[in-house]
DNA sequence: TACTATTCCTATCTTTTTGGTAGGTTTTAT
DNA sequence: ATAAAACCTACCAAAAAGATAGGAATAGTA
């Protein structure tokens, strides 16, 4: 795989879902000013996330998204599987039952279990930490 | 990153080099077609193959390529950065500093660390281990 | 009811990356 | 001399990435 942009700005956006309180929604709107994500790029990628059992949304003015489950039932491959599809380093390999191939396969199967690890609650968990030691230093 | 067929082309390149005899050159026409690889993209992969230092070449009538060094002195992510150049699994943030990011980062570095932990002796020892469990089972 | 702000759907567009092809030069064994 | 190989440079087509655009559906509010 590959971090692209559109997976990040996911990561981002419903990492800022996970900031704000629970039960309130957050427009695109916002989540695009604050994360500088460009806002129409970003409408399709919430509706992917949706799709995606992710997210759920409040529908005309005043609307906005909210997360689907808690920050800690949400892991960092969910939401890049939500944007991306199936999830592979290689997508297409060239050389199939080679011993090349295989070990392509089996590190790829450790990056995902690797993704799987990573809760939403995780960052947040992070950032408030950092936060904190940042503002020691002040 | 990704394993694209070129980066996979040029493991399995170098790993035809590593399974044929030290000291004796090999082909471009030879690997390209054990490994169904089309000869002239070939050539420009194995050029970068010897730019990046993995393979030495002796040219004219007859000539080819062999080993810069032993199988075990070269590690998968050395023959992908010599044709993918540096390694990256997020190209370029578009949040730096934030803590999205920083996770990617250890990943990547994880997943890098993962790339240089195997040899191209490491594929070599497996597929003869592979082969002698499939001549068994004759 | 009209207006407005929002989500949502579908299509299009531009740029970059990928995966080659092509033409020709240099080198060397025979 | 010839042929066969490495090597160099340029080009090209398809796919993926990163958006942008037009408008429909929905709902809060004046």
């Amino acid at each position: 795989m590959k971090i692209t942009a559109k997976v990040e700005y996911a990561v981002l956006a419903i990492f800022e879902l996970a900031l704000s309180p629970e039960d309130r929604q957050v427009q695109a709107r916002e989540i695009a000013e604050r994360q500088r994500i460009p806002l129409r790029f970003l409408e399709q990628i919430l509706i992917q996330l949706k799709k995606g059992g992710l997210v759920k949304s409040v529908r005309g003015a005043s609307g906005g998204y909210l997360l689907a489950r808690g920050p800690a039932m949400i892991r960092l491959k969910d939401v890049m599987e939500a944007v991306e599809g199936e999830l592979t380093l290689v997508d297409r390999t060239v050389a199939p039952g080679s011993i090349v191939s295989t070990v392509f396969s089996e590190i790829e199967s450790e990056l995902l279990d690797r993704l799987q690890s990573v809760t939403i609650q995780d960052l947040v968990v992070r950032k408030l930490r950092d936060d904190g030691i940042a503002s020691y230093q002040i």
